[in-house]
DNA sequence: ATCATAGTCGTCTCTCTGACGATAAGCACA
DNA sequence: TGTGCTTATCGTCAGAGAGACGACTATGAT
């Protein structure tokens, strides 16, 4: 077998760079904003592209991941399989892992995308220099002609626009939506991270009826709020329920 | 930004093996199999793994699964973004990237896995070597006592369950249950694929309605055949639509 | 006090689904 | 030449869920 001889001989493999890339997403002002971080050198300099680094030896994926996000806002993030939803933590999972050869001029670079779904962030500018990092409304990102008319670095546009993509069909059929939610909120303000992820205007009364008739995934916490304005609303948290069944349906059109 | 410099050097990078590996599944006699190889050195020497390998250089990942895909059933493979089903071609897409430190006892190997979904294939036993590859239900590898007792090799058996579940839900908003069936298929043939895949019992009446009913799904060849007995049933082949609107409903309980 | 704003509860209709009866059209075999 | 078995296909009916939208409630602003 020489096919398999040569499937796992550990002395001659190509070399490879491997790094993950972030796609965090969050809901600012009744519009989906992702986290750009602008490049210093070369290739690139200059431009707007998707934080992330090198992995580092003896780390794991989703560790360097964790990691890197922490670097970049100060977020915790749990991964899918850890516990639920909690204090200012974000939720994170594997996306996408993009090797086109010639994704980067300088050398043959792996890059495990990894997508992010948290809050809004106190710090409007993540990281301490002011023009190296900006949440960018992503409606601005994936048109024809991208932020300021400069495409993101390397392939990030084509990472971003599947993060988002992935975003909007996973808030269907999970409880992710409450990712970008404080810890309590309102039904308004979970129909207004409905609305502004898939672009849509929704009724708020069928809203209400369906994410409060679907078991598990809001508790009420017995407090009421006026923050929105209105009469005072009941305040949420998320339920334990990771899939809605039946699930949130966008509106098609 | 001494993060940003450190971020993307390229001449101090840690190195990593990149491989690919394939859960490439298919419906035979009712059940939901997936193809295995039998290791022959060590680590993991005479385990049963999922077929796989390196990534060469200037090869992408997508590229690399394709070839051994090739390598190891002769199956081409039409990537999510290339053209319809068509001759004999298999459904590949990326799964998800696994790269714990300690996966491989040798090395830090990061494996891009990936997933095939392809229609019986007239070989059973794919390569030259009968005991070198098999084809195995995965009920009996998902359980606590995988396949005769003994795991896979690597973390496999994590990755075969993700890419069983990739499949399992896939097919539900998809129409990616055709690439189980070959180019011409029944109504009756394409039940039997959710059937095994979903391991439950359909009723043929309102899956006749509910396939026959969503458009784009099934595009009638107008031909009939008998070859699963019974009275003669109509051929189909799969439509233009990639989503299914409204889905295919996964019985609950 | 009145208005604007948002939250919450109900109603009606339509569509889709699951359960299941009934009919159709082949093959195997007496 | 039937009879029976098998699978395909069509129909019916009741119940769940979703969209459209009316009505009422409880705040803050003027």
């Amino acid at each position: 077998m020489i096919v398999a001889m040569s499937r796992y001989d550990p002395s001659a493999f190509p070399p490879f760079a491997v790094t993950v890339d972030l796609v965090v997403l969050t809901v600012r002002e009744h519009a989906l904003c992702a986290l750009l971080v602008r490049r210093g050198e070369s290739p690139f300099q200059g431009y707007w592209a998707l934080p992330g680094g090198f992995v580092r030896p003896g780390e794991g994926l989703a560790e360097a991941a964790s990691r890197e996000l922490a670097e970049e806002t100060g977020l915790r993030a749990h991964s899918a399989p850890g516990p639920g939803p909690s204090a200012v933590g974000a939720h994170l999972e594997q996306l996408a892992t993009y090797g086109h050869p010639q994704r980067d001029p300088r050398m043959r670079v792996v890059s495990v995308a990894h997508l992010v779904l948290a809050p809004d962030l106190p710090t409007p500018q993540p990281g301490g220099d002011a023009s190296s990092a900006r949440w960018a409304p992503v409606g601005d990102l994936l048109g024809p002609t991208p932020v300021e008319g400069v495409p993101l670095a390397f392939d990030h546009g084509k990472i971003l626009a599947d993060g988002v993509e992935r975003a909007r069909s996973k808030i269907e059929y999970s409880s992710l939506a409450t990712a970008f939610c404080p810890p309590e909120f309102t039904v308004g303000e979970l129909r207004q991270v409905y609305e502004a992820v898939w672009g849509v205007v929704l009724d708020p009364r069928n809203f209400h009826r369906k994410v409060t008739g679907t078991p598990g995934f809001l508790l009420p916490t017995g407090g009421t709020t006026t923050r929105q304005g209105g009469r005072p609303a009941q305040l949420f948290k998320a339920g334990g329920a990771t899939v809605l069944n039946p699930p949130m349906l966008r509106p098609e059109a």
